[in-house]
DNA sequence: AATTAATCGAGACGGTACGTCGGGTCTTTAC
DNA sequence: GTAAAGACCCGACGTACCGTCTCGATTAATT
């Protein structure tokens, strides 16, 4: 038997952990955020942080995971531009405010110098996935094979606007919207 | 006067912790290159490196500003789409092998916790700087209030593409070229 | 209860380390003596120092203090010019070649300049300690009032001697055992 | 010609030296009186100070020696008790208070440690010197050969007793004059 | 007077120790 | 067998002083 007996693992720690590290992201940043400092936030000991997590990256992704797919859903409305347009919105708040979003970004980072983290979001395309759900239902006779470039063309100025921390109040989505729409030739 | 008397700041220094930099930006990552570690690459005394630079930002920015503008630069043909397809590949190439344009996105994102990093950045928009000179000269009509909306357009794809760690094989400028050239019509 | 948890101080780390400071104050000095020094001799990490010594000086007097009691103990003869005379050949040969006994002497003169040091001093009179439980034994009816002057006359001419670097075996502990006598109208 | 040309030494800067250290050590204490601290203090630069001067020692003992004799000299009555007692007073003052008297106690610990320090005192015993001076009046007929060790005894007790940090009010010169005169058989 | 040469202040240089802090591990007791 | 407490070793942090060095500027004695 893998687990007779013994105290089982504490939800109530799991959850504390990732809330924990949400909070300290969006206050100190992810440099500040260590894991002592985690654990403290949490109310857990260190060792118990570790016993579960190896990197600050993988609690980071886990809490990120966690937020990011409900963030980014948008209802269908049956008018392709509304639909782009909502999710570019949607996508421009997860990327500036959520701390799932930030959570992301530094693990994108993360990953150009850190193999283990690039293997880490490798394993689920937050935005990529989240871009063809939409894309899948405006545009559904997209070619599959080159879906994710036509999601990456979608997702792609937004993510620079925020990422390069240009003001977001200048950020139209409804012309990003138009604009994708006429390059993809409708 | 200014500065009479003292011993004159070592030029010879100065280049070899930007080297330094660069080196270990792309050999160990952002995290793992300490100041320590750049001092003893670039042969220098830790406290000459704090001497000068307050932070690895600091250094990191000072290094990629020095290379990025040659970097970015591309011919100008007198055919808008082979210019555009040009700095797109450019633009590939910079920010997903050149030391500067790793250091460039690293700070963007250490951008997001750190506000000292984000006033560094502000005083130079090393991207859509390059952007824009290409897009004076391929659309000279354009309307400055939104030459900056133009940019994200042109630079988000790509952008994202390579900073989501996509297969930069699978990335085609002349298309993205194309692309940008039919929503912004013609 | 006071202290329940966590994993309980090492006595081997504690007496790695007053073992150390012994040696390396004989070795190199008090001033070449540094915390790292102690650390890396006593094979203890820096902050295993730092979390149970605050300076250099407080080590070297729980180390002085865990061996003058019995390196200046001398049995009791009957005869009070035995008794003296042993006292002080081995209160020359404590100053002169115990580590004890030399931490002890920089720890007086460290005093001197740090009001902290002279604190921790305070708390126990090692030499006048020792010279008193003599005088006890062979003036039972020296006035209490002026025990430690006498004490101050029997140890201040060896203390002087061997302090000021004069030559060992040019001391007389039995002719000062005499003067001391004679001086006390005995 | 050995010296031809060239600006001469600043015997200002000299003296500004040897003063800065006597001032610094008892505002700080030797270990915090560093080398830098005390070319600022003088108003020198620090390589002047290294230009004549190794160590912090050697300063130390040419300040300490330049005051020493004058303020260990006293006026000879042609009463035996009297000089001596002047003399003990005036070594109790020298070695509590004086800049120089402190110097020269740190320099006799240091000594035990580094033997660069020891030969520097051994070139001139201040404190023995000055001994011999007033035993040679008050005991003409003592034997040259056993001079240092009276010198000892009459020295020690008042050295003791300020090293050790004990109340210098409760110290009686002419007691311990009288008792060394008793000791001595007259 | 012009030259020469050793001095001076200023301050950057490569080192090293400082005392602190976070890393991850381990040991103990409590649940 | 998990959890909390907390000591352990390790190594980077940013600072300060070390002693050396390279400057430009000053200051006499020698040409």
């Amino acid at each position: 038997m893998t687990s007779s007996g013994g105290r089982p693992r504490s939800e109530e720690a799991r959850l504390a952990v990732l809330h924990a590290v949400d909070d300290l992201l969006v206050e100190v940043g992810y440099a500040a955020m260590t894991m002592k400092s985690v654990a403290e936030r949490a109310g857990v000991s260190r060792a118990t942080v570790y016993r579960w997590w190896s990197t600050k990256a993988e609690i980071l992704f886990e809490a990120s995971v966690l937020d990011s797919e409900k963030e980014l859903a948008v209802a269908a409305t049956g008018d392709p531009l509304a639909d782009l347009t909502a999710y570019l919105e949607a996508l421009a708040e997860f990327l500036r405010c959520s701390p799932a979003g930030i959570a992301y970004r530094v693990l994108l980072t993360e990953a150009a110098a850190d193999s283990a983290v690039a293997e880490l979001l490798g394993s689920k395309d937050v935005l990529g996935d989240s871009a063809r759900t939409v894309l899948d239902r405006v545009l559904p006779d997209l070619d599959p094979s080159t879906a994710d470039r036509a999601a990456a063309a979608l997702v792609g100025p937004t993510f620079f606007w925020v990422t390069s921390g240009r003001d977001p109040a200048r950020l139209d989505a409804r012309e990003l919207a138009e604009a994708f729409l006429r390059s993809a030739g409708r």
